[in-house]
DNA sequence: TAATAAGTTTAGATTAGTCTAAACTTTTGT
DNA sequence: ACAAAAGTTTAGACTAATCTAAACTTATTA
């Protein structure tokens, strides 16, 4: 049985290896588990003499067949206790991720099919990131960030890119939820800002803003 | 912040010293969490260096208010988890304590809040066992057990000693659940067993069952 | 009450996960 | 192309939790 340092630290290789189809290399893990480079190389030369990930000296590390399934499965349990968090105890989406780090290393099958059922098979996190079904399989719909969208065009929060608490703090402050139709009214050339208009009410919108929220057209 | 391990044994010491009102000991806990006295030793010695326990070399340990409430909140938690697991997940009460024995061990207060209120704030778990509130206070009422109750009586179900699975299982295949109303029809003095009677059906009842199932009377 | 048994602690290892400092390899930029 | 910078690994140390074997203390009982 692995450990939760272990499922954390493939977790980890997972998520990088999404943003960064280069390697995946000491450096990066060691940003992401907030550890020392030195740790990390401990690490990965367990994981893999355990055969979770392929790895090379000074070229870094991707996951084996077995080591994917594991990340997802944990990426799996993650998200469907964090749409528990929010949809059943009526956590704020800003403060679910903490806890769901803690909840995905419990080790029950029985439990996690029983949650799911319990939530209605949902189909995305609260952050609209897609829940791996039972095998392992994840819907990847493509991802249109609010920033590429026309002006003069309509279209509906789908998702958002950085979870971070300031983030959907944010959001929140501006009654921006996943499902709010958003219309872009005009976009700025300088700083690529953009004026949307949401309920009703124009919000003035920074570039870095509107690269972490995807949509979909309406 | 503590770890799993010591709060597995300050539930151990707290468990072993509501039964055994002599000191709690070192053999008693190590067959408790199943590990050798030795290994009970040195984390008994860490514990009473953080405070959490008095200790006396070969004399024993008991639980300081610290380690008092630390072990309550452990036990609250489990309780909890487990209302959740029967009430929401449709779990057996058999199929919950291991998985409660994980979950006991997530930190978040405000994770417990909202679980109890969402929960509709239980007294008992699906054993029949108190849950403390958020201040640690128990509400202890005083058990009987079924082989002391008087023939021709009826009672009600509100706990069982054992929790053991096999234990369980019996009652469900004799449909004895917490509210079944039981009624003593004979008791037969050579080896205490006893004939109740349960939805109009008798059945036959051992002593080692009748002295694990808290009754009130009706 | 003294020998034996039962229970407890210590000494010395082991495994997991982490760290710093030093050594080593790869990449980058003249 | 080669020196400096960046990145990676190794060596050695530390803490937490566990173990076995030996030493020690307390309880039992003849
Ligand atoms: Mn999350
Ligand atoms: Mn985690
Ligand atoms: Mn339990
Ligand atoms: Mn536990």
């Amino acid at each position: 049985m692995l450990s939760q340092t272990e499922e954390n630290y493939l977790k980890a290789i997972y998520s990088i290896g999404l943003s960064k189809p280069k390697s995946v290399n000491t450096t990066l893990i060691a940003k992401k588990m907030e550890t020392k480079p030195s740790s990390v190389t401990d690490m990965i030369q367990k994981l893999a003499e355990k055969e979770f990930i392929h790895y090379e000296k000074y070229k870094g590390v991707s996951l084996t067949q077995q080591g994917k399934k594991i990340a997802v499965e944990i990426i799996r349990k993650h998200r469907l206790w964090e749409v528990f968090l929010v949809n059943k105890l009526h956590f704020n989406w800003d403060e679910v991720h903490e806890i769901a780090e803690q909840l995905e290393h419990i080790k029950s099958d029985a439990l996690i099919s029983k949650l799911e059922e319990f939530l209605d098979f949902p189909k995305h996190d609260p952050h609209g990131d897609p829940i791996p079904d039972e095998n392992g399989n994840i819907a990847h719909h493509k991802k249109i960030m609010l920033s590429s969208v026309e002006t003069n065009t309509h279209c509906i929060v789908i998702g958002v890119k950085d979870s971070s608490s300031s983030f959907l703090k944010f959001l929140d402050s501006n009654n921006i939820q996943l499902g709010s139709t958003l219309k872009v009214i005009s976009k700025e050339e300088f700083d690529n800002s953009m004026l949307i208009e949401n309920n009703n009410i124009s919000i003035s919108i920074s570039n870095q803003i509107s690269k972490n929220l995807f949509v979909k057209n309406l």
